[in-house]
Order: C-alpha cells, then structure tokens, then sequence
DNA sequence: GCTTGACCTTACCATGATGGGAAGGTGCAG
DNA sequence: CTGCACCTTCCCATCATGGTAAGGTCAAGC
C-alpha cells in the first residue's frame, strides 16, 4: 500500500512516515517503480508499535530502544520493565513540576480579588516587590 | 551595568536577554561607547518578572501579555486573573494527559513480571496484539 | 607599550517532534 | 487529454534555549 493509506491505518502522518524512515527508526521502505514508497502489514504493525509508544510519552530515543527489545526474543521482561519504570519516573518528574506550578498560580489567583480594581496579587508576585502572601 | 551582570542578578542568560530583545519583549538595551549593552534596575526589574513568568510556565505569548498587563495601570485585576486561570486550564490539562500516560504505564509495569524471561505485557500492550487487560 | 584574560558583539547552527508549502512526477477515471 | 488525488524531495517554521566561531573592548599586570 501507499504511504496514504498506510497513515491513515496507523495514525502517523505521511510526513512523519518518511521522517523515521529517514533517521532510521523504520528500515527504508520498499519501492515501485513509479518511486512511490511501498508498505506491508509488517511495516503497519511497526509504525502502530511507535505510534503507541509516542502516545505513551515515549522518546523518540526510547522509542529505539523499545523496538530494538520487541525484535529482541533473548531479551529478559526486566530489561523492558527497567525502560519503562525509568520513563514513569520521567513522567513524574513532570508532573510534579506542573503541579507546583499550578499550586504556587492557585495561590497567587486565589489572592486576587479579580475585580475591576486594578491591584493585583498575581502581578505582584510576578513583579518580585516581595509583598509576600501575609499582607 | 553589562550583560553578564544582569544574566547573575536576574538568572537570565545572556542569550536570552538577547533573544527577549530581539523579539521585542523588552526595549533595546542602551549601548555604551563600546556598543556594548548597558542596564539599569528597571531593566533588571523586567527581567526578573519574565523570568518568574517563565519559571511559571507561561509562554512567551502570555508574557507579552503579562507585560502589557503590569504596565497598564488602567487594567483590572480581573485581566490578570482571567489570564492566570487559562493557564492553570492548561496547566491541569498537560498533567491530565500525563497522568494518563502514567496510569497506563503503571499498569503495563505491573502486569509485567520483570524478570529473565522474554515475555513482557508492556511490549505486547505496544505492539497492539490486543492481549488487552483481561487475558 | 604590550599581553592576558574576562567580557562583550553578531551570526550561524542545533535541539525534538511536527507541520506547512513549493515544485514537480504518477496514476486513474471521466 | 484533462483533472484530480496522490506521491516525491527539499526547504522552512515552530518554541525556548544552548553552543560555537570570529572578532571587538577593556582593565590589570608586566
């Protein structure tokens, strides 16, 4: 099949198609005569596999990773086990810095009277005069 | 006072001060003989504000805004506000989405013996052999 | 005076993952 | 034969930031 369809089944856009088929994330796709890119349901199920794995958060660099453990039959669960709790981890990362954020934000906006005046906690501690939260 | 001072006071790069400047977010510095750049405390001041807004979250866009909003002694606190809670919006909504990333992996992780042998619910899962949660 | 070193200047390239668009070839249906 | 949908490669943009190169400035020390 085209690349067209083979997007369209996978959800990876053509443009992305050809980008992990340029920096090697999926071997160089067969091609027909008129140069059109050529894709089977090998092909399918490993881009299915990346897209899933992107969907999960997952590097493009992790992404390698796992694909090389999927073709991997020797390989052990933990390795597979150890990406990912390395990836949760990341993930909390995040979200923990996000959450900070939106608590120090709440804070600053509950302070706010958000009314027609123009005295604003919010700029305020943006501005860094330092009038604290106790005032 | 040069660059480099104003980089250590307010813990902006030098190159993003140079950057802010070029995208207009703030005025172009003044120059000295030397064509070097030359700061005051007002500008330290402004930096300082975007360098908590960054620290914060918010974009670039949102920013300018900001700025707009701590120079405008006519505008009310409820601007700010609203601006602050649709950041908080997306805030929630970026640690919504992880959060799922999240909850799935754990999941994946924990149906996953981790140990010597190869087979791994985390890899099935992204293959999308559909071996779902049930089996 | 001359060197050294810290500092500054501009300009270009890179990141990661993705999209947009141009300019042109292919293939099928009317 | 025309039109249209699809494909090809190539270049550029995003967002915030860093790196590096090639060169100018300035103060301290010899």
């Amino acid at each position: 099949m085209q690349i067209g369809e083979a997007s369209r089944l996978t959800g990876v856009s053509a443009k992305m198609i050809r980008h992990y088929e340029s920096i090697g994330l999926i071997p160089n796709a067969d091609r027909r005569d008129s140069n059109y890119r050529d894709y089977g349901h090998h092909d399918i199920h490993r881009l299915g596999f990346i897209r899933r794995a992107r969907d999960l958060g997952f590097s493009m660099d992790e992404i390698r990773d796992l694909l090389r453990l999927w073709g991997d039959t020797q390989r052990s669960s933990a390795d597979v086990k150890a990406l990912t709790q390395s990836h949760i981890a990341e993930l909390d990362q995040k979200i923990r810095l996000l959450g900070e954020m939106r608590h120090t934000l709440a804070t600053l906006a509950d302070a706010c009277d958000g009314d027609h005046r123009p005295d604003c906690p919010i700029i305020e501690g943006l501005a860094g005069t330092e009038l604290h939260a106790g005032n």
